[in-house]
DNA sequence: TCCGATATTGACCAATGGTCAATATCGGGG
DNA sequence: CCCCGATATTGACCATTGGTCAATATCGGA
């Protein structure tokens, strides 16, 4: 390996080590609660350095966003290997979904972040592009699913597009997470287990949507057995039993 | 009028001044794009006198939400007068919801900003309460309409609780009004009018829950005719057409 | 008009994101 | 092994800004 090779093994090896220490101070700190200095020290390099990598505090923090959402349409796309009838399809990206919210706990919270304040316009170009294209490829990994589901007949086509259907799966999806990280929402809707109401939503959404076969008329608990054993096993969840009805 | 009332009122006038133009700055700006000195200038006081009426930069934008978050909770409460078959009355609700998002366009940014990091925290105890119990008359409003359905045995209330419904129909609305909020998911979702499509998830929703008349089965067009001329004759958004089917 | 009480102010402080001249380290050639 | 130019790293420094409080202005009654 020649010189110059190492130097940016090096370096590469070094943005990883900071982003995992920024992760730790976001999930942990929020966005307010620790500083540039700080994080500098944890890694054992001074703060210069982190501008090396970074332009500033929120490149930084978008960067680390973007690892993280990278990781859930790594999820979206292994889920959606697997086989079986449509609605089990969309069902396994949910689950996708699901086991990402719980391996990285908060990341909603960090997600939000994102969208408030003048947070997107302080990142560099770049970094923003390559969340939008995660995002995006979440979107479409959803998208395909749901106009294949078209196809086969087992989602109507004739009242809405297959885009708004996605997105309608989405908005449930992400509006359940978010409300369900509010303590007091928890509280006042009686929430003991926010990943089983995420799942029930979901179940709700596609009910409305007509997608067949209909929660009623399926073993979907049986589907959840096999996503789990065939997708993943390694599932750091537990909730094997169907989650709604 | 005495002298200590009417310094009680002129105090109160000043708040609703700072707060009217924080208010602007809020939306306009976000949370980062200003500093007190600024707002000082904005109402022609000095940046201490601010601080007389509020603890911190957060206090205020605290307040600022809760009292946009009331405004929510009176049309809630304006909506659930309105009468009719309960599911008719639920989408009163719905109808209220996007009253007010059009007359508060980018509350929800607001609103996610207090969810992320130190903000919280950061603001006096009487206003988090404050606003937790103005979130609570939304939840309990929404709550009320979904008992009664479940009593006229319009919506089943054997697989979940009324809670877990009212939870349901408030995550898949503040979902679609968040995701609305993102410029590139509107773009993919190809979304050009999001109240419509807030609306329409609404419609998947309560008919996934099994809410009775399902969309199919009556004409909600002629009840949002009569939501909007008895309820909210000058309700500042145009949509007097079904949402969908 | 004067005085004590109250209200208002803005200079000041501390914290922190971000910069860059000074310093340390590196690596290749002699 | 040493030396030197190139490169990498540093942390003192700067500007901004949220928040404080002693100094000042205003008020209202006697």
């Amino acid at each position: 390996m020649s010189v110059s090779e190492r130097k940016v093994q090096e370096r590469a090896a070094r943005e990883e080590l900071i982003l995992g220490h920024a992760r730790g101070f976001l999930l942990r700190r929020g966005f307010q609660d620790w500083n540039m200095e700080q994080l500098a020290g944890a890694v054992n390099y001074a703060k210069g350095t982190l501008y090396l990598h970074f332009e500033s505090k929120e490149d930084l923090c978008l960067a680390v966003a973007t690892r993280a959402l990278r990781e859930r349409a790594d999820l979206f796309e292994r889920a959606s290997r697997f086989t079986g009838k449509t609605r089990e399809r969309v069902r396994a990206i949910g689950f996708a979904c699901c086991e990402f919210a719980c391996s990285h706990p908060d990341y909603f919270k960090v997600e939000l972040m994102l969208k408030s304040a003048s947070f997107w316009e302080r990142a560099t170009e770049t970094r923003r592009q390559a969340h939008q294209m995660e995002g995006a490829r979440c979107f479409r990994l959803v998208h395909e699913v749901v106009k294949e589901g078209m196809r086969a007949g087992d989602l109507p086509h004739d009242r809405m597009t297959s885009e708004s259907v996605a997105f309608a799966l989405i908005a449930v999806t992400v509006g359940s997470h978010i409300m369900s990280l509010e303590p007091a929402m928890k509280l006042v809707a009686g929430i003991d287990d926010p990943i089983r109401t995420v799942r029930q939503n979901q179940d709700l959404m596609c009910d409305g949507l007509g997608w067949r076969p209909l929660l009623a008329d399926w073993d979907y608990s049986a589907t959840d057995a096999r996503i789990r054993r065939e997708i993943f096993p390694t599932a750091t969840w537990c909730d094997p039993v169907a989650t709604a009805g």
